[in-house]
DNA sequence: ATTATCTATAGATCTATAGATAATGC
DNA sequence: ATTATCTATAGATCTATAGATAATGC
């Protein structure tokens, strides 16, 4: 009965085990014994940093991986020489530092999983984190003339899957580094593929 | 004791059942219950029809669904008019006419699940379904000079990605079709982001 | 007669709790 | 003294099996 949860190096672990585990595998895929394990210790010993159990764990990291996003992703976004290239390059870079998270898989597996209230918040932190400052840069870039587009929020999503993409190519078939790949995904966006 | 499978419409009946479950939400989300539930009978009464039970019925539907997306695909890039605005939104329209899913989560949380030496021919036969027929058609595309490009079967992973994504927009946010939000980004991809 | 379903239940695994023991910080 | 771990176990849920019952096809 004595539960005091406090922000420990020990708690910190844990929560960085369930954060990485959960964002490649989602809610259902990963156990509370997956995260022990990755931690080192026995699964009934996460209770005393996380009282509130799995689901609580998994809003909690999901919450804090996001809005590292968010801010990550603004960070690398304004530090970035003000093209578009050089910008869309650098949320890249940022995108392929982190842990691989898939967005479609949050929306259509874990989302449901959890209780509406959550998941709905959730959702919105996942807009605020990943679409919209694509899409505040892409208008940006629209507003001083450097591209022309009908509807950033859909180019910002669909950048963003074709970033992820990348992070399905298996090691076996990585003849050049994801970044580098990235970089060539975001020429062909700006460039298009027809030929001139 | 009589085990008796053979392939009716109660049998079909399940195996649909699953295929869309299992692609949209993914292996591990997915209770045989849920499946049960889905076709209106009991759970046990499931085994009648999978005798080799949760995976093997995972790998069943999982690889008629790819077949289907192979066949399927090449089908409609080889139906449209031959240049690559239509073949692309010809792709784009059949993978919306199928249950969303998604290869991110298949390579990362589904495949891990399951024995690999299922898992490998998994993996080789999305690879033969999803990127192969859009590479290829991407660079019979560049043979004809309509198309300028280096690495084929990445943009055709960035492409699937960019289009499994719109799979992601919920429906209250829908202010068009999922369609024409692919033509949109196909043209995107053509033409390029930047001003001329 | 064969096929498809059901009920009942075994066994595995998972989340979660209780209480004991070890480690750590004054 | 407080914090972090452990063992042991309860209770829920899941996969899977056995055997009975219902539905279907000659």
């Amino acid at each position: 009965m004595t539960e005091h949860p406090t922000n420990t190096e020990a708690r910190e672990r844990v929560l960085a085990a369930a954060e990485r585990l959960f964002a490649q595998k989602g809610y259902a895929t990963v156990t509370l014994r997956d995260i022990a394990a990755e931690v080192g210790i026995r699964h009934a010993s996460l209770y005393h940093h996380i009282p509130g159990g799995k689901e609580a764990l998994f809003i909690e990291v999901t919450e804090r991986m996001l809005e590292r996003h968010r801010s990550g992703l603004l960070q690398a976004l304004s530090a970035a020489e003000p093209t578009i290239y050089a910008q869309l390059c650098a949320a890249a870079d940022w995108l392929l530092s982190q842990p691989p998270l898939d967005l479609l898989r949050m929306v259509h597996a874990d989302m449901p999983s959890i209780a509406t209230e959550h998941a709905q918040r959730l959702e919105q932190l996942s807009y605020a984190a990943m679409i919209e400052p694509l899409e505040l840069t892409l208008i940006q870039a629209q507003q001083r003339g450097e591209v022309q587009l009908n509807n950033a929020g859909l180019v910002a999503g669909g950048l963003l899957g074709m970033l992820e993409a990348l992070h399905a190519v298996p090691e076996y078939a990585l003849e050049q580094s994801r970044s580098s790949m990235a970089y060539e995904l975001i020429d062909v966006l700006l460039h298009g593929l027809l030929a001139r």
